[in-house]
DNA sequence: ACTGATTTGTTCTGTCGTTGAACTTATGCC
DNA sequence: GGCATAAGTTCAACGACAGAACAAATCAGT
């Protein structure tokens, strides 16, 4: 029973150009595989008019989202189609990570090409929050001041942060790795000078880094038909352990946006102490410090724990076999709960996903209810380092193609 | 990037009047609370212009979705208003519920009132799914008898089962408590003469039960403003253990339909095995037949579990504080994962709350990681043993509630 | 009882956006 | 060079909402 929105007229040319914008960006996305899309090729797929495909493609020519692509590659007699792909020239979005120990930023064009980038290797996060935030605004003036130089129209900006984020008020509740705690994040850099007149956001690392594999480029389509209707669970292991779930194409972001805590779901009730205060929480097995712990390297780097692996430790492959078993009970619970599709390691796991795999695999098949009807895959992430920041931009990317018309003048 | 879906002129009639019919049906269900709507007092709350609500507000009352209350009680100065309220005289719902041991068939009507209702105690499954089905039919079929004669408009019917039901096909995957396995319940259903002409739907029970929880007219508002944004788990015990989502007044689905499967959430790895061949699931601990052995009822049924515990039998005591505390830990994942605001308890375990509560709501508070931010309320269903099958018809209500139109003739 | 204020509901014109068909343009094929 | 074919544009018509003017029904005060 949740209530149903009205619907303004204008409403009706919002969602068709976004319908538009939508099928332009899937093919722009698809790269080599398919042909840029003519506006006769639009109308079929939509069911639309071809003159009121015409009219929506006009518009967003007009406001710079589209580009006309000279000829596409021709195929039997009648008049050639104008290909039409998403326009790199004029919007972008501006895409901030503010992790436990650096930041990064970065502006993505509507493509998703990135323009500017910058990162800060350790941030000095002594400092109270406002100074830190500052901080991070400064770096993202400079990425700013580099993208508005290339002609680019920076329309809003996202800050990737880790911890119970809640996106409505723009707040950090809580954030257990930066030691911080209701910090009003939005307003602090609202503040800043160098963010003046920028719509800003802010939102969980896992659930952007989640939104950033479904914008990326080279994602392998899928049995369910490429990005469109992707629905998986990505394991994003940093300082903690975090995740962000899409579902039917879409984020799934919870009651407050608080949503995708697997590090704090429980893989044995009687388990170790879990630095939240309960026990057997799957950070305490597989988050990073348990992990470089348990392999005998406590105090080392991701690294190390990767080299002894290679080199075949036992510690280190007794240690990996136990956290991905654990990241496989935990993982069971999130595919047993939210039926998605398949399940990715990103973050810190996937350079270990040769080793976790399997015992995650194993744990996967034994204790999801459907793995009898259906397997679940487990893939790693396409995605880098920059997972967070590229996903931040993306939220803002996506709020464009999603409502397209404030862009497009009066 | 999940594709946009055009729109076209009729949609946005179509979704004004499903805004007109859920604001109206939000205050028909509040009951004795807000006075009726009228057509002024919708068009301040939704927005648009007076005109064009009295123009859908004509179209809902000639199509008797809707009906005027004669004088609502007055305020002030000012032409009276005419009172606006859904209609139970015309368009009227089927729900099924197929158990693993009864069947109940029943007719809602569009305020949600039980207009038809017939229980079939235990049903004689020894027989292939088809015959089972031909009786919920026929069962079905005198239901629909019922409600025909009391000039009830039967728009479309929906099946309650257990497992994993797949919504878009049609079918029953996978069900261990009925013992089947690639059912496609809607076509079975379809071929009965009693059926024809009747949209059918399948779900799982679990699901549809939360739906029936969304829907109860005497559910108590919480902070969230009543039904309208509710989230939540419901949990229903029956043979299984079973849970339905809800997350922003809506049923989350998963991408097959096959999400809320808590009762094979692992709560220890190294628990007692299950049904369903791993080991440790939440079932092992709170499911009926675990639950009874455990407190030494082997055998009994869930009311003699209750006696005992009234009695303060210690087995009973010690069995019932295991089993809160497995649900808690296991609910304990699905809010960290879902970030849902409240869970319920539903089915079998709602009468025996009060022992089931205590050691359930100690572990949302240890395990859920914003439980120090905001609690995570423990509220008992205020649905009975019908859950599953007056959701099951709330499910067609509720598609009638989202697009009218087509019942509005030409 | 009458009058004016007030609020509800209706009617009507204007505008916006999509539809569908006719028309123009550009190309390949014979 | 002419014809078939497909892409893109233009235009009248229709459906739906917006806003203002208008009619209806009540209350309050004299």
């Amino acid at each position: 029973m949740a209530t149903v929105e009205r619907a303004r007229q204008s409403d009706l040319r919002e969602r068709n150009l976004a319908a538009v914008l939508a099928l332009v960006a899937d093919r722009t996305a698809g790269a080599g595989g398919d042909p840029a899309p003519s506006r006769a090729g639009l109308a079929a797929a939509t069911g639309m008019a071809r003159g009121t495909v015409s009219a929506l493609v006009d518009a967003l020519l007009a406001g710079r989202l589209l580009e006309e692509v000279p000829p596409p590659p021709r195929t039997g007699a009648g008049r050639p189609a104008h290909g039409l792909r998403l326009s790199g020239r004029r919007v972008a979005a501006l895409g901030v990570e503010l992790g436990a120990s650096h930041a990064v930023a970065c502006v993505r064009d509507l493509t998703g090409a990135v323009r500017a980038r910058e990162a800060v290797p350790t941030i000095d996060r002594t400092g109270p929050p406002a100074q830190v935030l500052a901080a991070s605004a400064e770096l993202a003036g400079r990425v700013l001041a580099d993208a508005r130089a290339q002609g680019l129209d920076v329309v809003g900006g996202a800050w990737a942060l880790p911890g119970l984020v809640d996106t409505g008020a723009g707040t950090l509740r809580l954030a257990p790795n930066l030691g911080w705690r209701d910090v009003d994040v939005l307003a602090l850099l609202g503040e800043h000078p160098a963010l003046q007149g920028l719509p800003l956001a802010v939102d969980n690392e896992a659930a952007l880094a989640a939104l950033a594999e479904l914008w990326h480029p080279g994602e392998p389509d899928d049995a369910a038909g490429g990005r469109r209707g992707a629905s998986f669970v990505l394991v994003t292991g940093e300082v903690g352990i975090g995740s962000g779930v899409v579902l039917g194409g879409r984020p799934l972001r919870g009651e407050r946006g608080w949503s995708g805590e697997l590090g704090h779901v429980t893989v044995d009730p009687s388990g170790p102490r879990c630095g939240c205060g309960a026990s057997g929480c799957l950070e305490a097995y597989a988050g990073q410090e348990a992990l470089l712990a348990r392999a005998g390297l406590a105090g080392g780097a991701a690294d190390d724990l990767r080299r002894a692996a290679e080199g075949e430790d036992p510690a280190a492959l007794a240690a990996l076999d136990d956290a991905g078993a654990a990241l496989g009970t935990a993982l069971a619970a999130a595919v047993n709960l939210l039926d998605v599709d398949a399940v990715v390691l990103g973050g810190s796991c996937a350079p270990l996903a040769p080793w976790l795999a399997p015992p995650l695999q194993r744990e996967l098949a034994a204790r999801v209810l459907r793995a009898r009807l259906l397997e679940v895959p487990v893939r790693v992430s396409a995605t880098g380092a920059d997972a967070a920041v590229m996903g931040a931009a993306a939220l803002v990317l996506q709020g464009v193609l999603d409502a397209p018309a404030p862009l497009l003048g009066a």
